[in-house]
DNA sequence: CCGCTGACCCTAG
DNA sequence: ACTAGGGCCAGCG
């Protein structure tokens, strides 16, 4: 009667917050970005932007998750060493519009917020 | 069990 | 404007 509680806790935890993850990032509309750190407090964890990268990690290759919409707080394509080629990232993005700014993406103009 | 690593972010000097 | 360091949670050797 008194156990039991803190180890379904700690499951049920790290599940629901991937599932989180492959939610938001699958919303993002074309033509928009999004970063690590908004995904994550959007989720409830102010400072784990770095799960979300794993989460993604974990995901990777599946053409449902556009993962190459989600980038750093600096607009830079961190994740794009991850991909199939470095390059397919900014292929993507640039298809769907998003502007470029020398290496970087220009988040000011494209940043999506999940809400 | 301990320690390192990672698709990051923030603060301080 | 740039560099350095700490924090965060989870996975792996």
């Amino acid at each position: 009667m008194i156990i039991i509680k803190k180890n379904m806790k700690s499951k049920k935890s790290n599940d629901d917050f991937f599932k989180k993850v492959l939610k938001i990032v699958g919303k993002i509309p074309k033509g928009k970005v999004t970063t690590y750190g908004e995904i994550a407090q959007a989720i409830g964890l102010k400072s784990s932007a770095r799960m979300v990268g794993w989460a993604l990690n974990s995901a990777a290759g599946d053409d449902s998750l556009p993962c190459h919409r989600v980038i750093n707080r600096n607009g830079e394509l961190t994740g794009k060493r991850h991909f199939r080629t470095p390059e397919l990232m900014r292929e993507l993005l640039e298809n769907e519009g998003i502007e470029f700014l020398g290496d970087k993406v220009n988040i000011k103009k494209h940043l999506w917020r999940p809400k």
